[in-house]
RNA sequence: UCCCCGAUAGCUCAAUGGUAGAGCGGCCGGCUGUUAACCGGUAGGUUGUAGGUUCGAGUCCUACUCGGGGAGCCA
């Protein structure tokens, strides 16, 4: 019977075929040890010399990494291995012996990895951040699926710049300049007056030369759009959606979480109400103590952990020369200096960073928009998400709506995961006023007549309205605390990074 | 666009300006319970590219290419 890894427990003691391929490979004289993946787990399969086995156990010595096989054996239950499960091999198929896997148990530099992302999502730690993603997306799609909103693809060839500053990628359309979309909103608020609440949900496309751990060129948003709707019941809807987000991925996924190092229990601290405070508070304490007592604390502490890491390296150095050590524990202590070093790397950068970002929250300009670093101080003044509202309407876009009692200000969110992982949802009420409306084109220097349909969203039954957009990667970043975005996506792309 | 760092065997890295090395991976052999197994043997190189300094350059200098990190900008 072919059988699932994931599925072993409920098959202990018969015997059952996996299809997979060979994570790993270890063989000791009378024994061999297939470590199998098949996509849903790892199972280590025994193969012991003996009458039975003799067919085909010096290939399974010889096998290479990555081999595609079928193995039939018996379940054990064991909880010391992989998976909780053993198998005594009776039989082995192999489909094909592949030779020379480029990506070895050893550790690879990331060039190398993500020039080879085509297998690189076979590895473990990729397989469970992928796996987690895709319960992420159904969960953006489950959730507003229940709560009564219409899928509205929106289109990926934009015939001018959504939201007009953004640098945005340029595409040949049979003669004629045209642009990846970089946002469906436009098209979802017309949706919205058809079907009342809706979202898209796709890939979206950003020029900007940007080699950071938080951007990617092309990434997935989805982005709900509602009728009726003033920022207050936006932000209500963004709350539960991220609520409803941590809670199935933490009912889901505990177990590959928990492989990644992520904090399940600060994950678990995630519960409505968020804060909110507006950008004018959000000026207070960036300019005030707060702030400046936090980078200073931050100083002092990443100061100490470098010390502590050189010596900690240093000692390392040290027993690694001493008399006596096997060659494997040599090894073992190279390995845990060259960790050493790249986190002692990593802190130099930050310690470095930190008095540019002390100047910067001092002299935050309150009618100025909130820069990366400004955001991480907020966040990490608070310990769940923070709600930040009513920006300068210089710094958002055009159909942002005009705060009524203060006209300098637009009645917009934006969204700050913890501990730094930046803006996971930008949203807003859009302006339902024609004139006003019509102003804000002019004043941003676009050309009304690109936006005629739009405007009529505003002649034909004009309601009060709002939405957000969801950045998918950054998300999971935040749920996986991963330290880099491109771990977040099956193939990544970057600015100059488009193989494979 | 700017700043910092880097490029040596398939991979990860060593090598005072003076004969290019190790570990892993590969291949061959050994070992009955391994967990990045271990032990022995073996093959593997136009040191990113182009110039320059020097008796001599992997090492020093210049430019370029590619990569990493950061700033700005952003989801």
């Amino acid at each position: 019977m072919i059988v699932s890894i994931v599925d072993l427990s409920r098959h202990v003691g018969q015997t059952v075929t996996l299809q997979g391929w060979l994570y790993h490979r270890r063989d000791s004289g009378k024994l061999v040890f297939l470590v199998v993946r098949d996509g849903t787990g790892l199972c280590q399969c025994v193969v012991a010399r003996g009458p039975d086995t003799d067919s085909f156990f010096e290939d399974c010595r010889r096998l290479g990494q990555e081999s595609s096989l079928r193995v039939t054996g018996v379940v054990r239950a064991d909880p010391k291995q992989v998976g909780g499960h053993e198998l005594t091999v009776t039989h082995v198929e192999i489909v094909q012996n592949a030779e020379n896997y480029p990506i070895t148990p050893k550790p690879h530099g990331i060039d190398f990895l993500f020039r080879h992302r085509h297998l690189h999502f076979r590895s473990r730690r990729q397989w469970h951040i992928l796996r987690v993603r895709h319960t992420l997306v159904d969960e953006i799609r489950g959730y507003f699926n229940r709560n009564g909103y219409t899928l509205i693809d929106t289109p990926i060839f934009a015939p001018s710049a959504g939201e007009g500053s953004q640098t945005l990628f340029s595409v040949d359309y049979f003669g004629e300049p045209v642009f990846l979309a970089q946002t469906g909103q436009l098209y979802v608020e017309a949706a919205c007056m058809a079907f009342g609440k809706v979202y898209c949900f796709g890939p979206t496309f950003r020029a900007e030369k940007s080699k950071t751990r938080r951007h990617l060129t092309e990434f997935w948003m989805v982005e709900p759009e509602i009728a009726y709707a003033d920022l207050d019941a936006v932000i209500a809807v963004a709350e539960d959606f991220i609520c409803s987000i941590v809670q199935r991925v933490l009912s889901d996924h505990r177990a590959d979480l928990e492989f990644l190092g992520r904090d399940v229990a600060a994950l678990e601290r995630i519960r409505a109400p968020f804060y909110r405070i507006t950008h004018r508070q959000a000026a207070e304490i960036l300019r005030g103590p707060k702030a400046r007592e936090l980078l200073e604390r931050d100083l002092a502490q990443k100061s100490a952990r470098i010390a502590e890491v050189q010596k900690l390296i240093a000692e390392k150095e040290t027993q690694a020369k001493a008399g006596g050590v096997k060659e494997w524990q040599k090894e073992k202590l190279a390995a845990d200096a060259a960790d050493l070093r790249e986190e002692l790397a990593d802190l130099e950068v930050e310690v470095q960073n930190i008095p540019h970002h002390m100047q910067l929250a001092a002299n935050f300009d309150p009618n100025g928009d909130l820069g990366g670093s400004d955001e991480t101080i907020i966040s990490r003044l608070h310990d769940r998400p923070v709600f930040v509202t009513h920006y300068p309407k210089g710094c958002k876009a055009f159909y942002m709506k005009l705060n009524a009692e203060d006209r300098t200000r637009v009645n917009n969110v934006d969204l700050l995961a913890p501990d730094g992982y930046g803006e996971i949802i930008g949203g807003s009420q859009r302006e339902e006023d024609l004139t006003t409306l019509r102003d804000r084109i002019h004043e941003d220097g676009l050309n009304e007549a690109d936006y005629e349909w739009y405007l009529d969203l505003r002649r034909y039954g004009t309601v009060p309205h709002g939405g957000f957009g969801l950045g998918v990667e950054r998300t999971l970043a935040w749920l996986c605390g991963l330290k880099h975005i491109r771990e977040t996506i099956p193939y990544p792309r970057m600015m100059g990074k488009i193989y494979p």
